[in-house]
DNA sequence: ATAATTCCTGCAATCGTTTGCAAAGAAAGT
DNA sequence: ACTTTCTTTGCAAACGATTGCAGGAATTAT
């Protein structure tokens, strides 16, 4: 067993005869090196299977390339989506991504971001934990100036920059469209309110009762986290009541899916007696029967946004913590047979 | 606008009046150190907000605690969820992980490889593209003894550890119960055959046909990606021959939902007239009308293994290319309505 | 009081790059 | 022949941590 060596720019520039500056920077196609010179350095590595040491730069240039990404969880179709955009947009620059999922446990989250910072990443970009109230521990990017781009998920009063759905409209013209199908008791099954999308959602959702002179009738809201098992629970409680909702308003596409497959059981007609909407357009939206209406968000456009604010941020070595950026993408409200008659 | 110093163990040396070995010692808490000591740095490292740079640590240590993911594309289901088990399982052990997608391209991936090795990731985790036939790319990691663990899609002939689910037991029990439903005319939909996994798979259809005396039909077999579009075109081919299968083995749940809804578009039911069974199990299998017939592949289990491996393997600092570990995990044939009369 | 232990701490080298500065040699201008 | 300019290279100091070795101080043994 051989013990195999890690060559080193050292190895290439004794084997040359040459110094260890001359083969850095030949290998970095500096101008001041000749053409010759770089031939032989070129072969060098080449024989002696030269590999760059990403570490050792990073360190003397306090630059690794990386940007960071730190995500609730990537099993989400819309965060896949928005995960795939970004690294493709960072590789076209040269750059790379450090994906880890929060799990959607703020304290994951606080430890992830001080591994980012300890990895020295260039930037980073989260989404954070549907818990995350508290968003001091993102303190030491912004003080050291790291630039830090929040998507999806963004802090409410927390300075930094942001890109997110235009959840508002989303909520509005969902419960706009609910109520112009004729529904009237629209129960609202929403993520915590502790994070600001679905505040912002649910507030989209008010406006439209607004217009059509109702209130939100509190016991048909329902606030829990958005899986299928709290799904089912909310299904029990909400058909097992004498009077049943026309319309369910499901906070995200897995809800929508167990509210119409627990419809279906209790021999329910959708749209008929009830209609039901989701949200993200996700691919079981349209092939379930009847397909369900939901709000679709772009993800590979928010990524590609979120990706291009970074890059910009990357390029201008200013102090980025005076005008934040604040970007609303657009949705588009989806409606299929469950909302329809 | 102040100069944001990045504060290193030097300048807590230098508060405390210390050298910085033994603070680097405090903070790694080395039993040489005193507690009062101990204690004054850490203090210290609270008011100055010294942060660890592990960029610098590992340099020095030739150990960066980074393990890295190739994976063909994170938006899959079933990669996601392994991805998200292997993270888990990690992070138990205090190493982080490092995603990247090749996005089934064979250029990316040999990209990627490099940008690992260059990150000098102490592991590597690799579900390769699906065109992948020359692996020597990975050499690198064999040569400088670095563990590396493919997982799904695995190398036919390369000398490495390998998890993969059990392909040759998917095709062949999802084919036998086929013949058992009384199918004889199985159209055979399949990803590219460079890849192994298919090839496996192929392997117990073509074996189950021969327990019923059959062999495979040309005619009926369908090689290319297994996305919706390819999926389209196939049924189109399918359909409008003149004699129709009786059964149609689709390489994964994009391609049996297409084939489900293009048959329902033709009038063709499911399953009197065509049985449809899928691989993955994903969710969309159960919520369509039919649900369909899949091969559960417990994606979770099978990210546990690859990290439980792969921690093995970092743990033993011997040579590990000697014998080569390759493992098969069960998968379960889910019989649901689409295949089942 | 001297020697032997034990307990802490510091010196300095090291990991593999990058880069400012200096300088050697060649070419060109006067 | 002498200065000036240009091209090409090397020296050595960083970047921020870790660690073998040496040594000082305090404690205990002889």
């Amino acid at each position: 067993m051989k013990k195999q060596v890690q060559h080193t720019i050292k190895d290439i520039a004794a084997t040359l005869g040459l110094s260890i500056s001359t083969v850095s920077r030949a290998l970095n196609d500096h101008p001041h090196i000749s053409q010759s010179t770089k031939q032989r350095v070129r072969e060098a590595v080449e024989k002696l299977d030269y590999r760059h040491n990403a570490l050792a730069a990073s360190l003397r240039n306090s630059r690794s390339n990386m940007i960071g990404l730190i995500a609730p969880r990537i099993t989400m179709y819309f965060q896949s989506t928005v995960i795939t955009a970004i690294q493709h947009k960072l590789h076209e620059y040269g750059y790379n991504l450090m994906v880890c999922q929060s799990n959607d446990s703020p304290a994951i989250e606080k430890e992830l971001v001080g591994v980012m910072y300890a990895s020295r990443v260039d930037g980073l970009i989260v989404s954070s934990t549907l818990y995350t109230e508290d968003f001091s521990h993102f303190d030491i990017f912004n003080r050291a100036n790291i630039p830090l781009v929040f998507y999806d998920r963004v802090p409410h009063n927390y300075p930094a920059h942001k890109i997110q759905g235009d959840d508002y409209q989303g909520g509005y013209q969902t419960t706009r469209h609910l109520l112009e199908q004729g529904a009237r008791k629209i129960a609202y099954i929403t993520g915590p309110l502790s994070c600001k999308l679905y505040r912002d959602r649910y507030e989209g959702y008010q406006e439209a009762l607004r217009e059509f002179d109702m209130t939100p009738d509190e016991s048909l809201m329902f606030c829990h986290e958005l899986n299928k098992k709290n799904a089912q629970l909310t299904c029990k409680a909400l058909f097992a009541e004498g009077g049943l909702p026309d319309a369910v308003f499901a906070g995200n596409d897995t809800t929508a899916v167990a509210v119409v497959q627990c419809a279906k059981a209790k021999g329910i007609s959708v749209p008929q007696q009830l209609k039901v909407t989701g949200y993200s357009n996700d691919s079981r939206t349209e092939i379930i029967e009847p397909p369900i209406t939901s709000v679709e968000q772009f993800p590979y456009e928010v990524g590609v946004q979120a990706a291009t604010l970074m890059l910009e941020l990357l390029e201008q070595k200013t102090n980025h913590s005076q005008n934040h950026i604040s970007l609303i993408t657009p949705i588009e409200l989806v409606i299929r047979r469950s909302s329809r008659l």
